[in-house]
DNA sequence: AATCGTCGGATTGTTGAACAATCCGTGAAA
DNA sequence: TTTCACGGATTGTTCAACAATCCGACGATT
């Protein structure tokens, strides 16, 4: 009943800032559940979000969606029409290449600065965690697993910004690009690009692995293009 | 169905789009206004920003100022602290490294893609722009000069995205290093730096602009990092 | 005297309602 | 067919209210 985190209040600042990053306001958590919606692919892009509607359906006042929305469009997963609506982000011309060219410059700069053994351990893992997903069929497990092989590769440099910048461009693929996933055999043709690119950055052959992966990001980039209407 | 609309539409859209962000909301004016002061110096890292305050000397509802906070929140310039408040960021420890990671991936990427030959002259002119500024002596023009120059390599890139990332790197080294620009000869060593990489970027030397590039955001962390509590 | 718990004021988080401004589609008029 | 005006619907913004939370001060206990 006594509040023992009030002793411990001062003495664990940062901690209890952790904490309460746990407690979600309900805008934040209106946000959460509007971005997994998006990726899971339940509001196409295109799609027009109503405020009243949604508030209606989470239970939630308007002016806190509004809060939410804002999140999501400083995310550009969703865009903001003035006096008309807020729309789910829709892929125009030039925004793959554009989408890509921020990938280039922050993993391949990533890769290239190399990382602690821990951090290539994570890169490892997410090479393992695909090898395991293609060994069982998991399709969906080994389109997340690609992602978390290009989240550790930027995860090496230990940098906050480069990690919310690439998560960011990573929701918007996952957005974009949600039909690809659909494809069986998608992901799985890159198993042995990754595999070689760890290979190399555990052998601490950093140009190599740089080289690697940007001719990697090259190639991925052409096919989404393909897919998508060029 | 037909669409009317459809020709209209697509060939305005975005004229449309643009004159729509000629005329921004109340929010995003007020967090103009607040990125104004910001960067003016007028409001320093760790200050509170009380919602009813700003609402009042701004002339606007409290709800409005929310909604320019979270603008504000997404570009780093200011920290919600739940219930308690936002604050102006502070520069915490590793920040300065962590800034300049962001800054020597999408710069040098960038620099080394090279450019069209407008983007090229861009460089070119806000290199003559600092120039300019140091024979007349104006210290704020030359970091603004300098600031510039920077842009415009990423602008080489010609992606929205890095772009857009860059500027609001570059908002948080304004804040941040605000005092540091009062130092009046501490842009000025910079100038030959800028001339010898911006050479050669037109000699279409992208290798060695890039390590020139990356030599100088090197020296100039270190240098922040002298300048700031280590 | 120092520490601890409690209380009250102040600020934020969230809601609900209201109104003006704007947009869109429909239908009438030229 | 094109243009124009109107009406409904949605957004932008304000206002007022209340609960939740935090902070500092005050007082009690050791």
């Amino acid at each position: 009943m006594t509040t023992p985190d009030a002793a411990a209040g001062s003495a664990l600042g940062a901690a209890a800032a952790r904490l309460r990053v746990a407690v979600p306001s309900v805008a934040d958590r209106v946000a959460a559940e509007l971005r997994l919606q998006l990726a899971e692919g339940l509001l196409l892009p295109g799609a027009r979000l109503t405020e009243s509607t949604i508030a209606e359906e989470l239970g939630v006042s308007r002016n806190t969606v509004r809060e939410a929305f804002a999140e999501l469009a400083a995310e550009r997963l969703v865009v903001r029409h003035p006096n008309r609506g807020v729309f789910v982000a829709r892929l125009e011309a030039g925004d793959i290449h554009d989408v890509y060219t921020v990938r280039r410059a922050i993993e391949v700069s990533a890769i290239r600065g190399g990382g602690s053994p821990e951090r290539v351990a994570a890169v490892r893992a997410a090479v393992e965690e695909g090898k395991a997903a293609a060994a069982a069929n998991d399709e969906e497990g080994l389109g997340s697993a690609n992602q978390h092989f290009h989240g550790a590769i930027v995860a090496l440099a230990g940098s906050r910004r480069l990690d919310t910048i690439m998560s960011q461009v990573l929701a918007e693929m996952r957005l974009f690009f949600h039909k690809a996933t659909v494809d069986a055999h998608f992901y799985r043709g890159y198993l042995p690009d990754n595999e070689e690119i760890c290979t190399a950055l555990e052998a601490g052959d950093l140009e190599q692995a740089g080289a690697l992966l940007l001719a990697y990001l090259n190639r991925s980039e052409e096919r989404q293009a393909a897919v998508h209407g060029e």
